[in-house]
DNA sequence: AAGTGGTCTAGACCACGTG
DNA sequence: ACGTGGTCTAGACCACTTT
């Protein structure tokens, strides 16, 4: 219960974060750099690091690739239960969505989306494997495979804007059920390369598995985000 | 794209990896200490704990205060929109779940529950703190704050079950809608060190508010999870 | 009492991003 | 080319857990 000793990492960690607010440093702004910061506070490069991380832990600041540490945005709210396609609910929040897509392809359905999905291993599904933005700082990517049954031609269109959108405007498609799992999890290999940040960086999983009106297979969304990215909020029951 | 430094750290997350899963060590087992692995390894303790430590981001293994390292047992399922009780869905997955109450008293509204729940500041209100364990394991800590009109008396009854049932059972109380809110954070204070864990450690957040069938405010949780606990799993839709 | 993990120092070299 | 963050070494002391 007691804490005598009060590491010298979470004391930087208050000395930063108050330097920080007195400074009236603002979202995406960078901080000083590292050598800086334990000339700064009288101490070593590995201590300020743990006080950063501390604070990377607690989603105030993050860092992007070796270019240095920034002040994290507000968390973006985000509701995997509906329909609204990611640029809608990112302007309604008075942000700057950006998407960009990074390959797409038609392949085969492997073993663990057939698995998931109830097509069977080797048959044709497009893949999309998409990066998110908003104000300019890439928060998620996210892979999409999509039952090219339902939606033939789907990966001559843009891939840009909402995939959902699409498949309601173009196909007449929309999920009548789903399935969504969220976990925390590391980012690693392709992942944290595409988001800049190092591997073992925590991050959240979402995964959405759709399907149709007739029950057949729609689309499976595998989405990686950071950690301090986002605020997941649902409201359950109240259907009227 | 290229990786041609592959770092130590990362080269020893593997080796140390393999070496677990050769000598087979099952959930909740301890490693060897970080010297001896340092030694077997040839390297500093630094950078074993840097290698240790990525297998933890990765939830692969955990560690308890200073005791030492543990191989990470299975995610246990979790449905925050159904109202089974944490007791009965950890058995349905065959594991042994306990709940400890750390503390229950009477209090009044805060300014922040106030804005949440819709009480007024200063009145009455419940406030029950608990641990939850799987297999012994502390895997979340839980503030429940309850609305006593519509229960008095709650605090007489023991409070190591289910809440839900006991609002169901004794005081016909369902929940008619709910607000839930889920977002990655770090384990601090009160919450880090009732878990054993270090400030800073990574934890997943979730928060329920809960209103009764008449639209008046029930109920809000607030549960604070290791980040490596637990496998959110919701179905939406298909509700006949 | 012994051993553990947690913290901290004072250096060093390297790969990479930015000018 | 320079400065940055990323990695790594070889120690050390301390608080705490366990024996």
């Amino acid at each position: 219960m007691s804490r005598f000793d009060y590491p010298v990492y979470l004391q930087l960690r208050d000395q930063l974060w108050s330097w920080i607010e007195a400074e009236k440093l603002s979202s995406q702004q960078r901080l000083p750099s590292e050598r800086e910061l334990s000339e700064r506070f009288h101490t070593t490069r590995v201590t300020i690091r743990q006080a950063l991380s501390q604070l990377e832990a607690e989603g105030l600041i993050f860092r992007s690739n070796r270019r240095g540490w920034y002040i994290t945005p507000e968390r973006l709210r985000y509701d995997p239960s509906r329909d609204v396609g990611f640029n809608r609910y990112v302007t309604e929040q008075g942000f700057k969505p950006r998407t960009e897509t990074l390959f797409k392809q038609l392949t085969e359905v492997s073993p663990w989306l057939s698995e998931a999905s109830g097509l069977e291993v080797g048959a044709p599904v497009y893949h999309v494997f998409r990066r998110r933005y908003v104000d300019e700082r890439g928060l998620l990517v996210e892979h999409n495979y999509i039952n090219p049954a339902h939606c033939p031609g789907l990966l001559g269109e843009s891939t840009d804007l909402s995939i959902w959108q699409m498949l309601r405007d173009k196909y007449d498609l929309r999920p009548e059920h789903r399935d969504i799992e969220i976990y925390p999890l590391a980012l690693k290999g392709l992942e944290a390369d595409s988001l800049s940040v190092n591997p073992g960086a925590a991050g959240l999983y979402i995964q959405r598995l759709s399907f149709d009106q007739r029950g057949e297979f729609l689309e499976l969304d595998r989405e990686y985000w950071l950690h301090d990215a986002l605020k997941i909020s649902v409201r359950i029951g109240d259907r009227h």
